[in-house]
DNA sequence: CGGCTGTCTTGACGTCCGTCGAATCAGACA
DNA sequence: TGTCTGATTCGACGGACGTCAAGACAGCCG
């Protein structure tokens, strides 16, 4: 439906400031982005081996309906973040990798050689990171 | 009130499934930047020339009220993406690049080398691209 | 001290979002 | 053709979100 979530273009967040229009276009991909269950979505089909996977492969992932795993993935082809293909019985989703690779370029920022080193993982201490040992 | 988004760590979206823990932190960063508003306050204080920005400078640049623009600042520090300072009358409002830096990373796509360009610029072809001569 | 400016918090209101059950649509298969 | 399975749409409900007006708090200055 023309929706399309179409940023405005390459500068990073960091260089210059987002006009209006095009944060108006960028804000609902990261909003799509902003909920767990599309998150995890999001991932289980950009990692997926063959570049494409079933929604039957998608919904025994979660303690949620059809309906709503349904709705979520709307959501992620309504933001121009994946795209959709029905293939007989089956309906598959694969990523849209030049999407995400221009949030990726809207949130870089250059070298950052001086930081603070306060990065998500290490705020103050209390939060798990029982990833990356 | 020790929310501070922190993410799992450091693997793009696109190598492995995002697991549910790391998502349920992850995402309220990207919720954060789901709102157009935020996103240019995102952009305002990230890109500021000193590195940080007077409250001052932000309200003026929105037509909204100024309990507004606070509670949307106030999401940013929730998510962990900025930090406030006040100093004397004013409170300055400073980016915080390692966490950026880390979302960018996760939605990184390698190279993608045989892209199939469709990028969010230009989907189909009905999407303004004012931007990017 | 008293008033002033700037910012944040509180309370309220309308809207949007996540979820589900039931119904509907699309193919496959007998 | 009929029926079965898989996926989406529809309708509804509770909760969260964006916004504002009014009030409270912090720091400056006369």
């Amino acid at each position: 439906m023309s929706n399309q979530a179409a940023p405005d273009c390459c500068p990073p967040l960091t260089e210059r400031r987002v006009p209006a229009e095009a944060a108006a276009v960028l804000a609902p991909a990261f909003k799509a982005l902003g909920d767990p269950v599309r998150l995890q979505l999001m991932s289980m089909i950009a990692s997926a081996e063959s570049g494409e996977i079933c929604v039957c492969d998608l919904t025994p992932a979660f303690d949620l309906t059809g309906p709503t795993i349904s709705h979520h993935l709307r959501t992620l082809r309504e933001a121009g973040l994946v795209d959709a293909e029905r293939r007989g019985t089956w309906v598959y989703y694969r990523a849209r990798p030049a999407v995400l690779g221009q949030l990726a370029a809207l949130l870089t920022v250059a070298p950052a050689p001086h930081e603070d080193g306060t990065s998500l993982l290490r705020p103050t201490q209390s939060v798990d990171r029982r990833q990356c040992p």
